[in-house]
DNA sequence: AACGCACTACGTACGTTGTACGTAACTACG
DNA sequence: CGTAGTTACGTACAACGTACGTAGTGCGTT
C-alpha cells in the first residue's frame, strides 16, 4: 500500500526518504526545480502532473510517491523560490531593511510571474519561508513594539508586494495559455473603458485620464506605496 | 455560425439582445444569480458551466451563448455582488468615506468568501466596479491630491482589504472541497509549526508565540491596517 | 545468510472539466 | 415571404487529477 492521501498533511512533516525500500530516483530539489522550470518558461497552467513527470524524465504516477496532493508540489515550488532570498546580517535601521525585503521580494516575482498567485493563501510554513520570516523579525529588532505589530507589519508588507506585482504583471501571467497577444487584449480592454469613459457617466475618471502625468513609472508606485505603509509603523514622538 | 470564441473581448461591449433571433430564456442577471447562489452554497469550485446550467434548468451548451468563456462568468459574477456595494452621497471627510468602503468591502467578501479569489487580476471594468470607482473619487474629491495618486489610494486600499479577508477566511474557502474539516488541517498545520519553532532555530518566532496577547480580534487588526495606509496620504503640513 | 515488508515505479482507467462542432428551431428585417 | 442571424442543446474530445493494482527492489530483522 503506497498512498497514503486521504489525510490532512504538511509534506515538510513527511520525512524526505525513509530507510525501507529502493534508493528514490528524484529528490524533492529536483522535483521542485522541474516544476519551477517549466513555470517560468510556460507558465503555471502548464505545470501538470504529466508535464512535470515528462520532464524529470519518469512515469506520471511516479510523481505520487513525492508528492500526495498537487497542491503539495505548489508548496514545493514557493519553498524552492523561497530560498532565493537573501538573508543578510541586520544593521540596526529597520527601515531600510523593510525597503530592501520587499525589493528583494518583487524581483522574485517579476523573475517568477507565476508566484504571485500561489502565495494568495499564506503558504509561510515551508523550511525557507520560516527562514524568511525569522529574517525579518531579526531586522525589526530595533523597532520598539510588540511582536504582534511586528508581524501585522510584515504580513502588511508580503501583501502589498503581492497586490502591486500582480498589478503589475496585470494579464501577463494570465494570458499566458490564451490564443492571443496580451497586447491585443490590453488594447480591447482599454478601447472599452475609453468609450465607457466617453459616455460622460463618470467625470471623474474622465479627469483622471485626462490629467496627463506621463509614463507611469511602476517602480516609483510600489516605492511609495511601501514608504507610506511603513510610515504607518514609525513609532511616535 | 454560433460561436464567435476565438477573439479577446470584454463581454460589457457585446450587447445583451440583439434584435434577431428567438427571444433569450435567461438574462445575464439571472446567471450571475445562479452562479452566485452556487458559488456561496458550495464554494467556487462548485461553479462548473454544467452545474450553472443545471441550476437555471437549461442545457450545458446553451450557457455559452450568453457568456463566450467561463472567465466571463467570473466577471458577471463579480459585477453581480460589486452592485450589493452601497453608493452614498459623499459628505466631506475623505478619511471617514475610506474606512467606511473598506468596512464594506470586506463584509462584502465575508458574505461572499470566492470573491478574493476571483480579484486577483484587477477585473474593475464592469459597470458596478466602474460605479464603485467613480464613487471613491468622489468621495476623495475633498484630498489636495491628483487623481493620480487618488488611484493609487483606492488600489492600496483595495489590496489591503483583499490580502486581509484572504487571510481571515484562510484555508475557509481553500478546504470547502477537501473530504476533512478546516479545524483538522488547521490544528496539524499548527501543530507542525509548533514542533519547528521548538528546535530553538527560530528564536524569534519562538518569542513572538510565547507572547500572550490573548485571542486575536482580527476586526481590530483589519482597522489598524486601514488607519495605517492612510496614514500615509493624509497631507503633509 | 536469508527472509519479509516497506518502499519505489508506473501502466491503466475513471470521473470531471472546459468547450468545439453540428443540427434543429425560431424570429426580426429586407 | 424568405433568409440570415440567433438560440437551444446533444454529442464528442482532449486534458486534467488521481485511485488502484502490480511488479520489482533493498534495508532491517532474524
Amino acid at each position: 500500500m503506497a498512498g497514503r492521501a486521504a489525510e490532512p498533511e504538511v509534506i515538510w512533516a513527511r520525512p524526505e526518504r525513509t530507510g525501507r525500500g529502493p534508493r528514490p530516483a528524484y529528490t524533492r530539489a529536483d522535483i521542485a526545480a522541474a516544476a519551477v522550470r517549466i513555470a517560468d518558461a510556460e507558465g503555471l497552467d502548464a505545470v501538470t502532473m504529466r508535464r512535470v513527470a515528462a520532464e524529470l524524465g519518469c512515469g506520471t504516477m511516479s510523481l505520487y510517491n513525492y508528492v500526495p496532493r498537487k497542491e503539495d508540489l505548489y508548496e514545493l515550488m514557493v519553498d524552492a523560490v523561497a530560498g532565493e532570498h537573501e538573508l543578510w546580517e541586520p544593521d540596526g535601521d529597520w527601515r531600510a531593511a523593510m525597503v530592501r525585503v520587499a525589493h528583494q521580494s518583487r524581483a522574485l516575482m517579476h523573475r517568477h510571474p507565476w508566484l504571485p498567485r500561489l502565495m494568495s493563501p499564506v503558504y509561510g510554513f515551508s523550511p525557507s519561508s520560516l527562514r524568511y520570516l525569522e529574517h525579518c523579525l531579526a531586522c525589526l529588532d530595533p523597532l520598539p513594539a510588540p511582536y504582534g505589530t511586528k508581524l501585522e507589519l510584515i504580513a502588511m508588507l508580503n501583501g502589498i508586494v503581492t497586490t502591486y506585482v500582480t498589478n503589475e504583471l496585470a494579464t501577463a501571467e494570465r494570458t499566458r495559455s490564451l490564443p492571443w497577444s496580451q497586447e491585443r487584449e490590453n488594447a480591447i480592454r482599454i478601447a472599452y473603458l475609453g468609450g465607457r469613459i466617453a459616455t460622460g457617466e463618470y467625470p471623474r475618471m474622465a479627469a483622471a485620464f485626462a490629467e496627463d502625468a506621463g509614463p507611469i513609472d511602476l517602480e516609483a508606485v510600489f516605492e511609495r506605496a511601501i514608504g507610506r505603509m511603513l510610515d504607518g509603523f514609525e513609532p511616535r514622538p
